[in-house]
DNA sequence: CGAATAGGTTGTTCTAGCACAAACTTCGCC
DNA sequence: GGCGAAGTTTGTGCTAGAACAACCTATTCG
């Protein structure tokens, strides 16, 4: 049964790996899919949980989160609209590897993992365009191991603003907005600092006219100068 | 023409993404394949450059590295004979993400990019295999990056020692010698430290007996104690 | 509306580990 | 067989940033 009314088509025929797709193929791959609604804070899948399903998020902001054994988390990523999550498949996992939460409330369809076979087989440029995202996934991943190892702390909480701000703003009168919550907890988290630091880098900055920032939001007013200090700063600003 | 007489078929049967498939397909697998030896230090195929080529190594070990603007090195992994590398086509990538050097003298087999499709069309379970590689990769970058973002370098340095020794090692009268040349340098840039604190640790183990280690060699004595530094250690040895 | 809670700021202290320097050892090679 | 290069060790600062503490300010919700 159809838990709503039929999807409509143009929820998807734009995402990348559905693009390609002839009309008819769209219809069978919405008439598989179940459409879910989580709200603020509801977790979407579980690290370690067998990856029975694989997602697709239409509406909202999800938070990708491992812990260690000692408690800690870090934020591997975060998916905005559009996004393929919970791929496990695609990689010959039977595990998720990490877990997903919602954000803010989202939108997101679902689908059986045994269906992921048959979307790689029987519709073409699924496979090709889903392993791209794989492979800008190891990228990213890459590109954080190197940020992690190599820069100081400043550098690594500019870069993750600005690929916030980049990925996923609302213009304001201020400048480009975050356009989810994000606390300093959250920041430190995804660049391995602590929230206190995070705290007075975010004050610096404001006294330089970099950011604008208020209980979970960040609103980045100086897009130039903040990519100054993302790329190796040649000089710390006095 | 072929390069050498041609390649028995017992170089790759074993080995995963092959394994499932018959002498046949084999045969023409290594047909297409071009034999390369590379000596110490030689590049097999560097950073940013076109994905001309795919490889597997036969023997020896390749270091994955990558750069930053700034010139530190920070090296992604060991591949070891048996492993694919180059793999950019099945992550949709068009260029290398990585430089990768022939640590001792290695033996590889490659081929032109444009063969993965055929492979993956053409050999079943190629596909599935490779995909699940990636898998593990990725998984390994994020526990990398987990390490990196909440760990101390004692730990981190411990656990690389530990991938390591068990990933690629002789067993010797002393323990488990790790089968390649590594320095401390090489040490450090696994783990984000300096050469410095690298040779620190390593001495302070040799004290406790931990591991010996000499010029580009180390050799794990004490695997119990390491695994102990390596996961949490709960108190610090006096 | 008022208390509880989640989030944020800022001061102070303290240390892991980086930076630099200097000397030593091992190895390969002319 | 001795010189030079590469790799290693160890000492001495020194500082980025973690830890902890205390307090402040929005929000939320009964």
């Amino acid at each position: 049964m159809s838990s709503l009314r039929s999807l409509d088509e143009n929820l998807i025929s734009h995402i990348p790996p559905f693009r390609k797709l002839e009309r008819v193929d769209i219809r069978e791959i919405l008439d598989a899919a179940t459409p879910k609604r989580f709200s603020a804070g509801q977790a979407i899948f579980e690290e370690h949980e067998p990856a029975e399903r694989f997602f697709l998020l239409l509406d909202g902001h999800v938070r990708v989160i491992r812990t260690t054994a000692a408690g800690d988390q870090v934020i591997a990523r975060h998916i905005v609209s559009g996004e393929l999550m919970g791929i496990a498949p695609a990689i010959g996992r039977t595990t998720y590897p990490a877990s997903a939460v919602a954000i803010d409330d989202c939108l997101v369809l679902f689908w059986p993992t045994n269906l992921w076979q048959t979307f790689v087989a029987k519709y073409d440029g699924f496979a090709t365009e889903t392993y791209k995202t794989v492979g800008e996934r190891i990228s990213e991943a890459n590109n954080h191991i190197l940020e992690l190892a190599t820069q100081q702390v400043e550098q690594r909480v500019a870069r993750a603003l600005l690929r916030l701000a980049i990925q996923s703003h609302r213009d304001t009168e201020e400048g480009m907005e975050i356009d989810f919550p994000l606390t300093r907890q959250n920041i430190s988290e995804m660049t391995g600092t602590t929230l206190y630091t995070v705290s007075r880098l975010l004050s610096a900055w404001e006294k330089q006219g970099i950011v604008t920032s208020g209980r979970k939001k960040v609103v980045v007013t100086d897009l130039g100068k903040l990519k100054t200090l993302a790329d190796l700063d040649p000089m710390g600003d006095s």
